[in-house]
DNA sequence: ATAGGGCTTCCAGTCGCTGGAAGGTCAAGG
DNA sequence: CCTTGACCTTCCAGCGACTGGAAGCCCTAT
């Protein structure tokens, strides 16, 4: 198989798949005319760290995650604890965005936003 | 006021003072030994940008939102828009994260956390 | 023979800093 | 007067995770 259909196949851009190549998260084949050859487990690790980046997981920790899964003698607590990291470092984001959200929307409200050019926003911006 | 000065009065570190410089941000005077020699003006327009920043606004928005301050006449509806798109973006990110939260979060409550190898994230990752 | 599509490599750019090296400047202390 | 140490200067490189583009090879169909 080679990297455009494996794209169709993880839903990852080719030039993700060549990325993840280089710095090593996956070793495809190589066929004899130099095209790269993904196999099923290739396609099953990409697909791995696909689901794994869409959670938010760093690139490193897919890389670590995908070493557990191949390692069938892992124990769960290690995963368990990765995750729960992860899981803290989201819910603080979240909070973070919200505090945001709720100083932005105060701001957006106060502003009359027509062609005056008096503006709660950039005062509100500007302290005061 | 030279940069040291500067930043403690803004908050932000001087290698962040050089690069606002070197892209237009601020355009601080010089004293004859070559130093940055940092105004009132300056510090009011660092700390907008600060404000702005901590918001979630681009370094792009935060020069456009800084023109805009210092335009008299600009139009509230202006500032109110880019805002208000901002706030969206903001409250699309929160739901993205949200969803990662409650997929993670399942994964995390459904596994043991102990020293078996037996991992639901690990198979979750992987897709059943 | 040629046209197209897909593949290869390599290099540069994104965003917003951040770190470090090499060196100039300044005030205080011995 | 000299040294020390804290400042300041510039420039260059690197982060994460790609993304875009150029130059060129490969393969199939017409």
């Amino acid at each position: 198989m080679n990297i455009g259909h494996a794209a169709k196949r993880t839903g990852l851009p080719t030039k993700t798949l060549r990325y993840y190549e280089e710095i090593g998260l996956v070793k495809p084949a190589r066929d004899t005319n130099g095209y790269r050859a993904f196999s099923e487990v290739d396609i099953h690790n990409l697909t791995f760290v696909a689901r794994s980046r869409a959670l938010g997981f760093s690139v490193e920790e897919c890389r670590t995650l995908l070493t557990l899964w191949q390692d069938t003698d892992r124990a769960s607590a290690d995963v368990r604890k990765m995750a729960a990291l992860h899981l803290a470092r989201i819910e603080e984001k979240i909070a973070d965005l919200a505090a945001m959200r709720d100083t932005l929307s105060e701001l957006v409200q106060g502003c009359a936003g027509d062609d005056r050019p008096d503006c709660p926003i950039l005062n509100g911006l500007a302290g005061e």
